[in-house]
DNA sequence: TTGTAAGCGTTATCAC
DNA sequence: GTGATAACGCTTACAA
């Protein structure tokens, strides 16, 4: 292994001298920067980034927390993360929660092993009283869920503004009955379904549309196996319906096959609306309209605030941070075009 | 910052003991033990990564690039992976590549930085010219195409054969014109595309079909986009067709869509067929037949070899394996069921 | 069974 | 402009 002592020896400096050149230091003679570069490419050297690190305590790399890589959105997110940091000169490494609380407070231990600069938590399990749990000391920024005076930094959807738009689509497009496909019965945690299950009863009520509970079709997770099963059974309940929000993309794109299993077409029969705008849900047929927050916008959101921490340092810290992005609806076959 | 000195101080011990008691090495008396591990328990201890590392040469992280997290294929392949590696007791990092030489090239070198124990590299990009280049002195595990000759270990899709099979597919389901929608005209680069296109060959020459250049459709990039672009422009052609084989999943529901918007039905007018079996391949309507490489025995076998070479560390290397993982078709409506 | 000493490769500090 | 020294937190080898 080539060593910053081999460079110095090679070019005839001492091992700082290298170091300055490595980091852009200024105050060295160009002839001199010159010969250790060429003595750098000669041994093809690379420094050490544990060793750095050691020193330095800093990686260069940020974590990046998330249910499921496979789940369309979190590749889309990660994609994004992954871009937004490299303008940052930070790698992004990637770990799976399991959409449980238990890997995401595993996550959060993990970090502190100091193996990354700072974490991207994709929260779906920790709620409001897991609170205590964040107030970790190093930088992190939840991604997801509204967390109700977080201690820290927070970039979050516009969960029940953005369902109540999607509902509100599905009834300005004629629906009266609009089933929702979420993921469980209202609880006390502020999860991605009882956010969106909010909007859902907002733009009934601005409808003047009662709520009706033969109507929510309750699923286990958020995949396409789950929404083709919830769409297959509501369809032969014997309930009429004209619309359904499935509270995710993935879940619609299951929901589409479980109509078509049960003979229901979409958009005549039934005008069907997801959330998160999946690159997939452009192509599928018919194409799914959603609700797009604006991944991209998020996702640089939350590396600049990551990249915000990691520059406090020695600084007192800021007052965590919040932000909410925005939302637009797309209007795509699946609910009439 | 908690360090070793803290908790063997707390435990009345040296640092040595608590290094012991952390690694699980054995002569350390029970009740030394249980002192030192209340004590890690009461200062909430970590061990600093960077710093095991610096001195044991292991991170305990491997690294995966591929070309982009955001295709389903890819994000599906890196969630098998880090199942795989968490058997193992390691964590993966995803570098992303852009399906670009250039950034295949740049995640070899990054890993020369030491960051990562070993890497699993899935290749687009770099062809059998770029041999040398893979001789790194890390583990590494290339995850793709074959590499004639390779000096490492390797573990390809069953491209030719199961290209092959899929196209026999088409011909046995009554196709006699087949689509080929790939990645380009065949160049002397071993990509999946020219693989893949020798295994449509075979099948047509076996079944006696002469083969009509006018069928092969080359795009750009293996996207929806161009998949659906890719079936429009067939469609509107003038070409009679009966059959597609695209050449992966992404393009074929690309393709899928482009067929819709032509007025092409799936199955009755074209019969249509992927690779790579993606998740929401049994989900589209209509779902989508394709070759299923088994990506868990891929991504298992992948993440085996890397641990074999990191077990190698003094003793002297074996040679480069491959391994080749087996494949089925799978049938489903797009094929007429 | 436990502890001492040394060093992994790098950089902050400060001297020259 | 350049370099000597020490230190980051940990573990290997060996001593006690």
């Amino acid at each position: 292994m080539v060593t910053i002592q081999d460079v110095a020896r090679a070019a005839g400096v001492s091992a700082m001298t290298v170091s300055h050149v490595i980091n852009d230091h200024p105050h060295v003679k160009t002839e001199t920067r010159a010969r250790v570069l060429q003595a750098i490419t000669d041994l093809d050297y690379r420094v050490n980034v544990a060793a750095r690190n050691l020193r330095t305590g800093r990686t260069g790399t940020i974590g990046l927390a998330v249910p499921e890589v496979d789940r369309p959105y979190y590749g889309q997110l990660a994609a994004e993360i992954i871009t937004a940091a490299a303008r940052h000169n930070l790698k992004v490494a990637i770990e799976q929660t399991g959409a449980s609380r238990e890997g995401e407070l595993d996550a959060l231990a993990l970090s502190r092993n100091r193996l990354y600069d700072g974490l991207i938590l994709s929260t779906v399990g920790l709620g409001p009283a897991d609170t205590d749990l964040l107030k970790v000391d190093y930088p992190m920024v939840i991604l997801g869920e509204r967390i109700f005076d977080g201690p820290v930094d927070h970039v979050a959807m516009p969960n029940v503004e953005g369902a109540r738009a999607a509902t509100a689509h599905l009834i300005e497009r004629g629906c009266r009955r609009v089933v929702l496909i979420d993921g469980g019965p209202p609880g006390d945690e502020v999860d991605v379904s009882s956010l969106r299950y909010d909007g859902y009863r907002e733009a009934l009520a601005e409808a003047g549309i009662p709520l009706d509970p033969r109507l929510l079709v309750h699923i286990d997770g958020l995949t396409m196996e789950q929404g083709a099963a919830a769409a297959r059974r509501v369809s032969e309940s014997g309930v009429e319906f004209d619309g359904a929000f499935c509270v995710t993309d993935t879940v619609a794109m299951g929901a589409l096959r479980g109509f078509a299993d049960a003979g229901v077409r979409v958009p005549q029969d039934v005008k069907v609306i997801g959330f998160d705008n999946i690159a997939e849900g452009a192509y599928i047929v018919p194409s799914l309209s959603s609700i797009d927050p604006d991944h991209a916008l998020m996702a640089s959101t939350a590396v600049r605030f990551l990249v915000g921490r990691l520059a406090e340092k020695g600084k007192k810290r800021q007052v965590a941070r919040e932000f909410i992005s925005r939302f637009t609806v797309v209007a795509r076959e699946s609910t009439g075009g």
